[in-house]
DNA sequence: CCGGCATGGCAAA
DNA sequence: TTGCCCTGCCGGA
């Protein structure tokens, strides 16, 4: 389910449910118990995002290091009424106060770690443009030379945090690139707006909890088409839409797998190009 | 009921 | 590159 931006919106959400009191930590499911005792009855101190790694702080150098993977994914709801709800399904983690509750299942990651740790798995990540404190110079050194097509190095998390397969889809489309464009014919102009396109995208992403890429004249309204409905929810140009028609061309728009992931594109509005 | 699939990433070869 | 892990859902028998 998630990219980046569900990552960043879960830190806010869980600070939101849990922050700044003690809660209740358990593993219903049984593969969590030794972690969820250790910090049971702790406050939680901080939730941070960084890419697609969620860290929810403990105190005394512990945090929960949280990687949902493809289908991992956290539940949230009320105990005001009522203790929460028996869990249903597998329950790596439930967070639990007077008013909320939260269950974690089918994470890649759920452990215990410290703070050395966890500066160790922000160290081997590049920019995130959800972060204030990126450095988009970081992923443009990785990308400019590169042999890599543009498309997998930007689903690389080491030259880039927290874009997944529908950002970075969308992203190319948005600029026109051709996917399999490798990285050192990447112009660096074009490195500037795909990044400054990134920022605003997943920004946007944060609040809508979806993923929406196409602009206003290009929307179902303006187009005369039926809003698109899919797994992910958000209005998208080329992701999972292979046989359909390019919303801006109309040519078809076509799928290949890429380093085992599906990928997406038009191949009229993001032609290839001579490569040097 | 089962197989396939998914917005991810790791280790091994 | 392949295999494997994590879970839920959906479509076809």
């Amino acid at each position: 389910m998630p990219e980046g931006h569900i990552i960043h919106r879960l830190a806010a959400e869980n600070h939101r449910a849990f922050g700044g009191r003690p809660v209740r930590a358990s593993s219903p499911q049984g593969r969590f118990v030794d972690g969820a005792k250790l910090i049971d009855g702790r406050e939680l101190a901080a939730a941070e995002a960084t890419g697609k790694h969620l860290f929810l702080g403990f105190g005394e150098d512990a945090w929960v290091h949280v990687h949902l993977g493809l289908y991992g994914g956290f539940t949230f709801g009320d105990t005001g009424d009522g203790p929460a709800p028996e869990p249903v399904g597998l329950v790596r983690l439930r967070l639990e106060n007077d008013e909320h509750y939260a269950d974690l299942r089918g994470p890649n990651t759920c452990a215990l770690i410290t703070d050395a740790e966890k500066a160790a798995v922000a160290a081997r990540l590049g920019p995130d443009p959800l972060r204030a404190d990126a450095d988009p110079d970081a992923a443009w050194r990785r990308i400019t030379g590169s042999r890599t097509t543009i498309a997998a190095l930007l689903m690389d998390q080491k030259v880039l945090a927290g874009v997944g397969n529908v950002y970075r889809a969308e992203v190319l489309f948005r600029h026109g690139i051709d996917p399999q464009l490798p990285g050192r014919s990447l112009r660096r102009a074009e490195w500037d707006a795909l990044w400054a396109d990134l920022v605003v995208l997943m920004r946007e992403g944060v609040g809508a909890g979806r993923i929406d890429t196409v602009r206003p004249e290009h929307t179902p309204e303006a187009m005369n088409r039926p809003p698109r409905v899919d797994d992910h929810g958000g209005e998208v140009y080329v992701y999972r839409r292979a046989g359909q028609r390019c919303l801006v061309c109309a040519t078809d728009v076509r799928t290949e797998e890429h380093a085992s992931r599906n990928l997406f594109w038009c191949p009229t509005c993001q032609p290839p190009r001579p490569t040097a």
